[in-house]
DNA sequence: CTGATGGTTAAGCACTCGCTTAAGTATCCG
DNA sequence: CGGATACTTAAGCGAGTGCTTAACCATCAG
């Protein structure tokens, strides 16, 4: 999860799928490495669960999933709340010793 | 600074400090590896912006640094918006075809 | 000073990662 | 059918990661 964001060209990938659905192809585009490459890059995203992906023909078609989004989002929310919670109970307690 | 949150490890570490200030021993507790490793980690962790530390007397205090983490929230946060507020113009388009 | 504590450096090793090329397979178009 | 398109698989390679042990340095307590 936190693994599949740690890669420029994945999370390339994801820009590009935050802006709607795309081909394996398209998402290859933009980025300066062979399909192949591409494709493993794909995988990792799918098996974390941020992105999924359905085949019609001889087209992939590839599409992001908010919901595994959100929970990478709200493990870095949770952890950075606490921490900046405690500022504020030292600033609390600076602002009690003044006194 | 995505690498960083990468590693369960690290993870573990910012958990820690999200509940306060801890020394390098502290940090090291809950894992099962050698202080030196810890120490790696620990420099990823600065090199990424998350955390700071400062040494006094033989012992080294580290604590997390919000705004970086707070980057990286933002980052996913944002890819997240720009992908639901496509779903809600999709669900406004399907609406508007019912009629 | 001496031992214990807390950290640091250096070297090395197994494994994983990101990428490549080469060679497929499966559609779709005319 | 035959060629072009869109992926897919497999093998391999160089660089980087995560860990180890061994040795070392700097403080603090007694």
């Amino acid at each position: 999860m936190y693994g599949a964001l740690a890669d420029g060209s994945r999370r390339t990938m994801v820009d590009r799928l935050s802006r709607g659905p795309a081909t394996v192809k398209q998402l290859a585009e933009p980025l300066t490495m062979s399909l192949p490459a591409v494709l493993q890059h794909l995988r990792v995203l799918e098996e974390s669960g941020l992105v999924s992906s359905e085949k019609v023909g001889r087209v992939r078609t590839c599409r992001l999933q908010p919901a595994a989004l959100q929970a990478a989002e709200q493990w870095i929310a949770d952890r950075r709340a606490g921490w900046v919670s405690r500022l504020d109970r030292l600033e609390e307690f600076l602002n009690g010793e003044e006194q």
